[in-house]
DNA sequence: CGCATTTGACCCGCGC
DNA sequence: GCGCGGGTCAAATGCG
């Protein structure tokens, strides 16, 4: 309610606002303790270079529509596909990726990860979140946890269950404007190469591990890097964001295994197992679908799958 | 001591 | 109108 409301005079804000406006509004997007994002240099250079006002916005209000209307399924698809980037997304390439429905709501997107973790392993998407709530949920064992961006410009919100029919799948959905629903469209699978970096991570990485109760084992954690980057960037141009940004990124690349915050680097990071879990017998297998009806498996003793949204990118709007 | 998490209360929508 | 259940709030608690 507040996310779409908030999100969508944003989006209002930028599709009617001049150069000057729609700078600082995706900048604000881009840097205020969003996911680190991967700019390909082809868009940056796109949105940000153009000498000509009027070229400026065109490619501008481009790449904001493509933000805003929200990844299609074709997007997820291959996000969900990218295997390549490292040698610890090698081993994704053994798990099985599908896409259960394709349709996306009117009114809102719901994305729901599900993954299947064997062992003690976590969903942990490199994203910082704060828990506000748990929930038993009625005809289950397994509770429900609330999490919301700790940006408090940013909309996003996820809930992390574990299936009731199986305990070894991690149900996790995501919901809000957040920059996770528009990686698909700063990044093309690229990854970006860097040697060696300063260790500018402090990360508080194994903030809720340990599932020794029951709902410690639907939590997921997340540590990162990002005030650094932020608080760096906080100053910084659009143009500058297209090199400053991405340095950055690569570094944090590096630590995090990918690219950090970007759907395709945080599927495998939800699909990964945690650094002490990481024998050969834990591994996981994940789906993602997307559905159109509210949530009703979420009401009455779900079984397989759940459902995610994303209130505030509705591209109807 | 500051911050995140926990957890019961509260709110709200929906079905009966 | 009432009860139920999901989602959120916020004071209490825990932890680094």
């Amino acid at each position: 309610m507040i996310d779409s409301s908030m999100s969508k005079t944003m989006m209002e804000k930028i599709m009617s606002s001049n150069w000057s406006e729609n700078d600082e509004l995706l900048r604000e997007l881009l840097v205020d303790e969003s996911p680190l994002l991967m700019l390909p240099h082809e868009r940056v250079s796109e949105v940000a270079n153009l000498s000509h006002d009027s070229s400026k916005d065109q490619a501008f209000n481009r790449f904001i529509s493509n933000i805003y209307s929200g990844p299609t399924i074709s997007d997820i698809e291959n996000a969900l596909l990218v295997t390549n980037h490292s040698n610890q997304f090698q081993q994704i390439s053994s798990t099985r990726v599908s896409i259960l429905e394709r349709s996306l709501s009117k009114i809102e997107n719901k994305y729901t990860l599900k993954i299947k973790c064997f062992g003690n392993g976590l969903g942990d998407d490199g994203y910082r979140w704060r828990k506000y709530g748990q929930k038993s949920i009625k005809n289950s064992p397994n509770p429900r946890s609330y999490y919301r961006c700790t940006n408090p410009r940013c909309g996003a919100k996820k809930q992390v269950e574990r299936s009731n029919e199986d305990p070894d799948t991690l149900i996790i959905t995501y919901e809000g404007l957040h920059l996770h629903f528009a990686y698909p469209y700063f990044i093309v699978g690229q990854s970006h190469q860097s040697q060696s970096h300063p260790p500018m991570k402090k990360s508080k990485a194994t903030s809720s591990q340990g599932p020794t109760q029951e709902h410690k084992a639907s939590e997921v954690h997340e540590g990162q890097n990002i005030q650094e980057v932020h608080e760096t960037q906080s100053r910084t141009s659009l143009g500058l964001i297209s090199s400053v940004l991405l340095d950055r990124t690569q570094d944090t690349v590096q630590e995090n295994f990918g690219s950090e915050g970007l759907l395709e680097d945080m599927v495998p990071f939800m699909v990964r197992n945690p650094t002490n879990n990481v024998d050969g017998d834990d591994y996981s297998k994940f789906s993602f679908s997307s559905h159109l009806s509210p949530p009703a498996s979420w009401t009455s003793g779900f079984s397989t799958s759940t459902s995610c949204y994303a209130v505030g990118l509705n591209p109807s709007v």
